[in-house]
DNA sequence: GTGTATATTTGACGCGTGTAAAGACACGTA
DNA sequence: TACGTGTCTTTACACGCGTCAAATATACAC
């Protein structure tokens, strides 16, 4: 048997050992760490790997290690370049500390965001970053891995899981910003939210609600009834301002949205409608959103939003999971880690 | 010790089968299809398993069964909706099939593609799913992958490896279909490409050429140079339109381009330029896309594109893939199946 | 009670590697 | 020559579970 190189296919160590003429304990030690091998044999093994193909099991060398150098990773779902942003700058970081990342993705669905937390258990990874669907969560699940594993959660934190350590956005800082950039340039915006399935989402809606009380503005939601059961985001946003806009309401008003992709489903709204969402006439419509979305300097107009401090979010999180992999003893107490949002002005508001 | 759930916490099967008696190999079975276990047994491990937390050892369980019950996945980035589309329709296939997906992402390095192949052939997976890179690839992993595992390319094929199964859309059949669409409904259009980094990039250049001078009209190509050598796609799009409509040219010509990330460039570059792409107004300027990103129907204007079937390739490829692994005879010869797009007509051509 | 067929358990071995203990070897020193 | 020192090999056991042959238990008919 070869590979495609034509190099003869060596399967285990002792076959190796045999072939190069090194013992299999030397050969273990070699592929932990070729510096713990003498000069003579490394130069024996290195010549050695260039006339065989052999990769060491991977199970078989994880088993008997005290750590798998793996940690597990779940987001609640893929459709989303938030997420994908997230999880680059968590493999990015996880790679940098030389973790291999094992990604599970909920899919919307709680069955499958629990069996996920059950994979991580099983194969014993050294710790797990879990970005939390919602209120529809498995926390039993989650329980389980922060009971058994080093345990980081990510992004979003639920109400009753406030004991856990977590790393995410400061959401009061980063609402309070834009709503508070809207009352100062024009009219004191609405607030365009969603379904309350996701806990950004309320506290968001929270903070944009103290902010607005706080200026001394009366606060006004919409959309948090879902209006499309299967929605998605840009939909929702889109259906609920096209509602607001043919029976003439909210055409010259502020909106702050919930977040970006909401904003892009209201600009699109305002398309649909002949508006033309701005910050520059004053008293007309605005659209402003959250997040900074990949796309917000390509849309039209421009999206003005408040960007989360995603990259630096990842390496925080991967960092604090590894602390408490390596048992640092100032990894003792819980941690929570709150980035601020910085305001990124451009056309729609 | 003990989980949350305050259960006992056990370790091994022996354990296990001494904590509520029934022999360890009969665990076993029941673990690996509770069918093969008597009645009685059965009872008396589920009730077990209500007292005491126990899940068993993924390493041990896999290094002794011949297949891992995993397949592995590559694609070359993440922060592209195409591919979290792809990945989702492939991981919601291979869970529905009773696999394991462990996705790896290349992040637009060679190096780590490279790595995630050997990852995955460490791993013993039972196949592997590759979406390359593109020019960049290190074909040598991909080879090696190929001569060792089932094995099946997505999305984008190499022209080296032309002798591998493949999955992936007729980019002949669709970027011919809208570039026929294109010059029906006006005039014909250029095209606006991308550095020819990526296969099908020029695949559908090339399908555009072909077309064109099947309806007796000549191709005009841009946008092959990359003008931001860390570009992204929507980037592109607008960096070369801009400069293309500051100089005054192509305002009203019909532009078809690479893909919808491109597209929505252009139409950030139109916007710019106070230009507005429909179909509506002949000898104005039209935009047209490819891919029917998610995001097209809430652009402004909507775009107008040509459908990948991602869900349909998805499945095909994990269909593929569990043939070979289980090794029907059919699937001795190569296999190349192409999925037809399907024209989506929106306002922006 | 015996015999037979079936279901289940038991015991033993194997998977590929980690790892510890003990012996083999070359080297330099006295 | 004898003696440490460090490196390497040898030997042996361990990890947790799959798997198979052999032994045992159970059920049933007669």
């Amino acid at each position: 048997m070869s590979g495609s190189t034509g190099k003869p296919l060596i399967g285990t160590m002792e076959e190796l050992s045999a072939a190069i003429g090194v013992s299999r304990p030397t050969l273990s030690r070699y592929f932990q760490d070729p510096g713990r091998v003498s000069r003579t044999s490394l130069e024996k093994i290195r010549r050695g790997l260039e006339r065989v193909e052999y990769t060491p099991n991977f199970f078989a060398t994880r088993m008997n290690r005290q750590s798998t150098g793996m940690i597990g990773v779940i987001i609640p779902y893929l459709n989303d370049l938030f997420f994908t942003r997230l999880l680059e700058s968590i493999e990015v970081a996880a790679m940098g500390e030389g973790y291999t990342v094992i990604t599970q993705c909920s899919h919307s669905s709680p069955d499958v965001e629990a069996r996920a937390a059950e994979t991580f258990l099983s194969m014993s990874v050294d710790g797990a970053l879990v970005a939390p669907l919602g209120n529809v969560s498995d926390f039993e699940a989650h329980e389980r891995l922060n009971a058994r594993l080093p345990f980081v959660l990510v992004d979003s934190r639920p109400r009753n899981m406030a004991h856990v350590d977590f790393v995410g956005s400061d959401h009061l800082q980063s609402t309070g910003l834009v709503t508070e950039y809207l009352c100062r340039k024009g009219a004191p915006p609405a607030f365009l939210a969603m379904p309350r399935v996701n806990f950004n989402a309320l506290e968001r809606e929270n903070a944009y609600v103290a902010r607005m009380r706080a200026l001394g503005h009366d606060p006004e939601i919409i959309g948090t009834e879902a209006i499309d059961a299967d929605w998605h985001f840009e939909a929702h946003g889109l259906a609920v301002l096209d509602r607001e806009f043919s029976r003439g309401r909210l055409t010259d008003r502020s909106i702050l949205c919930v977040n970006d992709r909401v904003a892009i489903g209201a600009l699109r709204a305002a398309a649909r409608h002949g508006l033309e969402p701005g910050a520059r006439r004053r008293g007309g419509l605005r659209i402003a959103g959250h997040d900074d979305y990949p796309l917000c300097p390509f849309t039209v107009p421009t999206l003005t939003t408040v960007a989360q401090d995603v990259e630096a979010i990842g390496r925080a999180a991967v960092a604090r999971l590894v602390a408490k992999i390596k048992g640092e003893t100032r990894a003792r107490a819980q941690s929570v880690d709150l980035f601020d949002g910085v305001l990124k002005v451009r056309e729609s508001a």
